[in-house]
DNA sequence: TTTAGAAAGTGACTAAAGTCATAGCTCTGT
DNA sequence: ACAGAGCTATGACTTTAGTCACTTTCTAAA
């Protein structure tokens, strides 16, 4: 049997879920909460396997309440519920070790699906909210590999300059003299079409060379 | 009924798959693949709803092969077979369309449960997996909102440095003279604690502010 | 062997960036 | 009404950065 608490401020919310889960005999709405502050302290009294979250709620909200559970209990799941306009909230809620996203609009066996998922150690996110969520999470992990045509030594510089070093530390630190450096770069410029250090800097680092 | 492809090049994992999941009367293997390019062809003449996926195959891998199927088969689902090692090739597999990650050592039932989810729109990613692959995903985006003390002119400055431009440039943008930009850089350097113009566009990428 | 590119250097020069002192203007809050 | 914060501006100054021309050395390819 899994003990489930249902933290929602929405009391008709909460009725509907708590009536849609508990048609299934393994699931049983151990607890209620109204807000984040409440989920905790029924969790302090009660013996919970599944929290099932809801993102905006009075007080505390859902995601705090998640931080907080997570770090006291980490062997509870739980689930977010969320709308379709929380996927803000989203990733911050994967960070603090929500183990799912599921829609407060999502029909009866969806929502089962996902509860034994997750106890089974799966993580389910309902389609519409990673539809947004993921693309999310790779946007910033898309960068292609070019290949930039530079020599060893002037990569060694470009990186140094995306570290904001001066010509006179990048100097010191490959034993050069100021003017080699300020040669290099000056070739480096040249090559990829940038005007001073500072366009080369942010291009060292939008090119993950730092 | 769910029409499955096994696309697998182990024939004994294949047996073993197509056991667990047909003990499910509701799921049927209705084609088998050992490589990526099989499996195409197999989607070419046959209806099939859902695809088990290897990642590591010979000829073809389960990656390009989830690429060439999303694109031409937008509505199949595809779940990728995986074991502890590949979590490598699970983002890329995310961006190509995939629909969760399983474990090929997972008890039958996390994978059926796997299965259903999947295909009423839900993701569903393997504890294991998804221990390895979430922190991955969010470590780009784990820029914490500090509060950035500047003004809004200041930050505006400070963005447009993080664009590359010139305090020239700056100024015209700005409707400023180019002391103004100058006066108002010492300003961000000293609250910043920075250097130079080229550490301020590091700062400014690195906190997002481009 | 000649040639070409990478690497390192010097010197002289220009342009850009950054510092400092000082000052006027407008708003906001007490 | 006054102080403080924010924004603007000048002028004088120093320091860095960047360009250009020209030289040397070494190595690997033609």
């Amino acid at each position: 049997m899994i003990r489930i608490l249902l933290a929602e401020d929405q009391a008709l919310v909460r009725q509907g879920v708590k009536m849609m889960i508990e048609q299934d005999e393994q699931l049983k709405v151990v607890a209620e909460a109204a807000n984040g502050l409440e989920a905790v302290q029924q969790i302090e009294t009660r013996l919970i396997d599944l929290v099932l979250m809801d993102i905006r709620m009075p007080g505390m909200n859902g995601l705090e309440a998640t931080k907080i559970i997570k770090k006291r209990w980490p062997h509870i799941k739980i689930l977010m519920l969320t709308t379709f306009n929380d996927d803000e909230y989203a990733v911050q809620a994967l960070k603090d070790g929500a183990s799912g996203f599921l829609l407060k609009t999502a029909e009866r066996q969806k929502l089962i699906d996902a509860i034994y998922s997750c106890m089974n150690g799966g993580m389910t996110i309902h389609e519409e909210v990673a539809a947004k969520v993921v693309p999310r999470l790779l946007e910033h992990t898309k960068r292609e590999p070019v290949t930039i045509p530079l020599t060893p030594r002037e990569l060694a510089i470009t990186q140094l300059v995306g570290e904001g070093k001066t010509n006179k530390e990048i100097a010191e630190t490959l034993h050069l003299s100021v003017g080699t450096v300020k040669n290099h770069i000056t070739q480096i410029l040249q090559k990829l079409e940038l005007r001073d250090r500072t366009q080369l800097a942010i291009y060292a680092i939008k090119h993950d060379l730092v």
